[in-house]
RNA sequence: CGGGGCGUAGCGCAGUUUGGUUAGCGCGCACGGUUUGGGUCCGUGAGGCCGUCGGUUCAAAUCCGACCGCCCCGACCA
């Protein structure tokens, strides 16, 4: 049917990169490794930003903005962290015509600029704890860039909070981690491994990273928001100090956590299919497409004017469009709509009209399957009821997908086979060289320590040595 | 940064090997009609510095050189 898209099956990457562009997602900008964010994917991601931002107020936590110029000596203080990042840094040497006295970073992250502020904003524990977060953009100078999944400039979140203790900080980290997994589950539709980073894999200048990973729908994990307990790692390289209730001098320990724009690819990915997007209702731009159909003049009126009552019925419950082009067959919206992903489809003709009811098509059941008629009575409470089942039904079905993707093995080999199709769990023990060789031979690498452990302990897939923990290893974006 | 592919109308492509009238095709776009319950059909029309710069030639989309950009595969990353 579509040969407006290529399958999946056939290239999944390149299926990505057309329902990106034909779904109105995003367009490539004339920058390199940029991306232009079109209404239809900015919606998607207001809607991230505005679940989110709710959790974020619900659990204590308040926005502010920082600049985007960060002097380059900042970035200096932390040896780890400016190791980590120079290579992706993007530099202003000049401005209004005259070189700089000091190069300034287009931030990557802001953890040292905020670090700085923190310092003057922290006397006493009295001041404690700082929780604050930004919706912002930041610039990494990646090498090879894809849209939403890694472009040069990215829109994101990041919290930063600075707390008394260390005890409370690991705990900020985790809840903070928790947040992320319940919208990632509850939001998005996606099904995640919540986890520790492994050595290799965390934050440049962290003490631990947690993720939650995601699997797309070619196997391949997407690491999707990341939370990190930095200790007082920033906290003695910014001088965030304050007193004690004894009247002692204490570092700080701060904590950082983001989710940025790849999460509308983790969408794409997790639940699209051969028509194109497959949308969770509770992010969808549109929830519910109302297409009139009709053949004559007389009839046109009549299909428009039910319609029309049918949006205003439905317009308190749900984001509801109607789309009355008359320059377009029905069949031509219906294939248009279903590429964008919208979850419902409400075909509303003469004979319905006539008959008071409506046929809903379901985009997550596609063809005869997904469609039932519907009665006119009563339809605000049925539509709103049909959304969260489709809600319901699309997690389900990526659930099943990722699970039947995951793999125990107990063996290298078993291992190798595994992550060419999915996530391979195993006991681990090794090192950051093992790890190192693991990737150079299997292009796989641990995705996380997942914070849901099995217990006892077991053999590890590499060193044979015994392991206390499994690890889950696959190939990733 | 290494390997591969590609730059021709808004999009997708043909033409380039073997230089030669006015550079084509499909989709889309505009207008008219027809159609509309799964991407209607017909007609008319608009739209091009053939990626950029330089060279060879009577003549370059076509041959040569350099540069720029994009996509894919690797090394680095949310």
């Amino acid at each position: 049917m579509a040969d407006f898209l290529t399958p999946q099956n056939e290239d999944f990457s390149k299926w990505y990169n057309e329902i990106v562009q034909k779904a109105d997602l995003a367009d490539y900008s004339p920058v390199r490794g940029c991306m232009v964010i079109k209404p239809y994917g900015y919606t998607l991601w207001e809607r991230i930003r505005d679940e989110l931002d709710r959790r974020f107020k619900a659990t204590g936590h308040v926005n502010a903005y920082f600049p985007l110029f960060i002097p380059m000596s900042f970035l200096e203080k932390e040896a780890e962290h400016v190791e980590g990042f120079s290579p992706e840094l993007a530099v202003v040497t000049h401005g209004g015509g005259e070189e700089l006295a000091e190069p300034l970073v287009v931030r990557p992250t802001s953890e040292t600029i905020i670090g700085y502020m923190y310092a003057k904003w922290v006397q006493s524990y009295r001041d404690l704890p700082l929780l604050i977060n930004q919706w912002a953009n930041v610039v990494r100078w990646e090498l090879r860039t894809r849209l939403f999944l890694r472009t040069t400039e990215f829109l994101w979140q990041e919290g930063h909070t600075a707390h008394a203790t260390q005890a409370e900080a690991f705990e900020e980290t985790l809840r903070m981690l928790s947040v992320y997994t319940d919208f990632a589950v509850n939001e998005a539709a996606i099904p995640v491994l919540p986890g520790r980073k492994s050595e290799s894999e965390k934050f440049a200048g962290a003490v631990t990273s947690y993720t939650i990973e995601a699997m797309m729908k070619d196997g391949k994990a997407l690491q999707s928001a990341t939370s990190h307990f930095l200790g007082q790692n920033f906290a003695k390289a910014f001088d965030i100090k304050f007193l004690d209730e004894n009247n002692a001098q204490q570092f700080a320990w701060t904590t950082s956590w983001g989710l940025s724009t790849r999460m509308v690819g983790a969408v794409v990915m997790t639940h699209g299919d051969d028509q194109g997007l497959v949308l969770p209702p509770r992010l969808a731009p549109v929830q519910v497409v109302i297409v009139p159909i009709w053949r004559k003049d007389e009839e046109r009126a009549t299909v428009l004017e039910a319609a029309r009552a049918l949006r205003q019925c439905l317009q308190d419950v749900c984001r509801v469009h109607l789309d009355d082009r008359d320059t377009f067959s029905a069949g031509w919206k219906f294939n248009d709509w279903e590429m964008r992903g919208v979850p419902l489809r409400l075909e509303l003709g003469p004979r319905d009209v006539a008959n008071g009811t409506v046929m809903a098509a379901r985009r997550d059941q596609p063809g005869r399957e997904g469609k039932t008629l519907l009665s006119l009575v009563d339809l605000e409470t049925t539509v709103p009821v049909l959304l969260a089942t489709i809600q319901q039904a699309i997690y389900q079905k990526a659930l099943a997908f990722r699970d039947s993707h995951i793999h125990d093995v107990r063996s290298y080999d078993e291992l190798k086979e595994v992550v060419e199709t999915g996530f391979a769990r195993a006991w681990w023990a090794g090192s950051r060289e093992d790890e190192a060789r693991i990737k150079e031979e299997t292009k796989a690498t641990i995705r996380c320590i997942p914070l849901d452990q099995p217990g006892g302990s077991g053999t590890c897939v590499f060193t044979g040595r015994e392991a206390s923990e499994v690890a889950i290893f696959g190939r990733a974006y």
